[in-house]
DNA sequence: AATAAGCTCAACCGCTCTGCG
DNA sequence: ACGCAGAGCGGTTGAGCTTAT
């Protein structure tokens, strides 16, 4: 009865990207910038389906995007964000501006979800051996609501109410800041953490997009780089030898007409919920954690609530304006 | 060294949401 | 108020890679 698939066109090329269709997409949204998906294969005469442009283009050829390990930081926080905001991982990506949904839920499905069950099955015995994985995802369910997929109050309704808790908590967060001596010193920027530039102001993202897409593309053609797989080879090589120490967003002055939406889109994930993280931790410990969760709990508060959060705080935030907090 | 099993992740699919006429 | 089209999201798949036997 729905409308035929978009990609039902015959003509429309499947499977994985080539360098070629990779540089005409990132060369048309660097012109036009991201956004009227629908136009980008007519535009460029990619033979892909619109939502097939904009998923490569989101999951990557975005600029900034973070690839690679995740750090120990990152993992907690999705952990906590999971079972704060359920299987919702646009919005749990949005507070981790550097990696997308879909990494995220990869890593999910295939590392924490495992990780979870482990560490519960070791915390309560036999007991719910298979219930542990319902209570991790089961446990974020009953947070996001009874329905699973969606909150059980309408969504708006229940950002808002997240909202609230959040601002609460972030006040409780400034307090317990505040106590401490000096911020600067408190969070000293480590060799790995990427914070943004602090000459922020004429940054924009689409140079890093170009070296990256350069990078890529040097894979790609260095001939015998890897094995056949291009794409795919150059990105889990490349990328990731690039993912720890790549100066995020480093560069300056490529198509500003771009910047602004894919500059945006992260920033503007950040003004949507300037609530970050550490909040959202603490609701994630007052009002979801199911009653399972002790072991897991210590560990994800370990430094995640306490004394670390100075690291979640620079690990997470660098996109965001830190004004946006306090 | 060869094969099987397991793992990872890019991409696809189908559904829902949102904006517009 | 309604229907349509486009965009976005989450779940799932499968090819390629890695590790174990």
């Amino acid at each position: 009865m729905g409308r035929p698939p978009c990609c039902d066109k015959v003509g429309v090329k499947k499977g994985p990207w080539t360098p070629e269709e990779d540089l005409m997409l990132v060369s048309y949204v660097q012109e036009h910038g991201p956004g009227n998906w629908r136009a980008v294969p007519t535009n460029t005469g990619l033979m892909r389906c619109s939502k097939s442009c904009r998923l490569r283009w989101t999951n990557y050829l975005r600029p900034g995007i973070k690839r690679g390990n995740f750090t120990d930081q990152e993992e907690k926080l999705i952990i906590h964000l999971q079972a704060l905001l359920g299987n919702r991982w646009a919005a749990i990506a949005s507070y981790l501006p550097e990696r997308t949904d879909n990494d995220i839920k990869n890593y999910w499905n295939t590392h924490l979800k495992k990780k979870l069950k482990k560490m519960q099955a070791g915390e309560g015995g036999g007991g719910d051996g298979d219930g542990a994985a319902g209570a991790s995802e089961g446990g974020a369910v009953a947070t996001a609501g009874a329905g699973g997929k969606r909150p059980a109050v309408p969504k708006g309704q229940w950002e808002r109410r997240l909202q609230t808790d959040i601002h609460t908590a972030r006040q409780a967060l400034r307090d317990a800041l505040s106590l401490e001596p000096s911020p600067s010193a408190s969070a000293p920027p480590p060799a790995k953490v990427e914070p943004l530039p602090a000459t922020a102001p004429g940054y924009t993202t689409y140079a890093s997009s170009a070296e990256n897409i350069a990078r890529l593309l040097e894979g790609w053609l260095r001939p015998g780089s890897g094995g056949g797989k291009g794409p795919e080879a150059s990105g889990s090589t490349s990328t990731t030898a690039t993912t720890q120490q790549r100066p995020q967003c480093s560069g300056e002055g490529a198509a500003s007409a771009s910047a602004s939406h894919s500059g945006g889109a992260p920033a503007n994930a950040a003004a949507q919920t300037p609530e970050c993280s550490t909040e959202t931790s603490k609701v994630a410990g007052a009002g979801a954690a199911p009653p399972a969760f002790s072991m897991l709990e210590s560990w994800l508060l370990d430094d995640g609530m306490g004394h670390g959060e100075d690291g979640l705080m620079t690990d997470v935030v660098p996109l965001g304006d830190p004004s946006e907090f306090f």
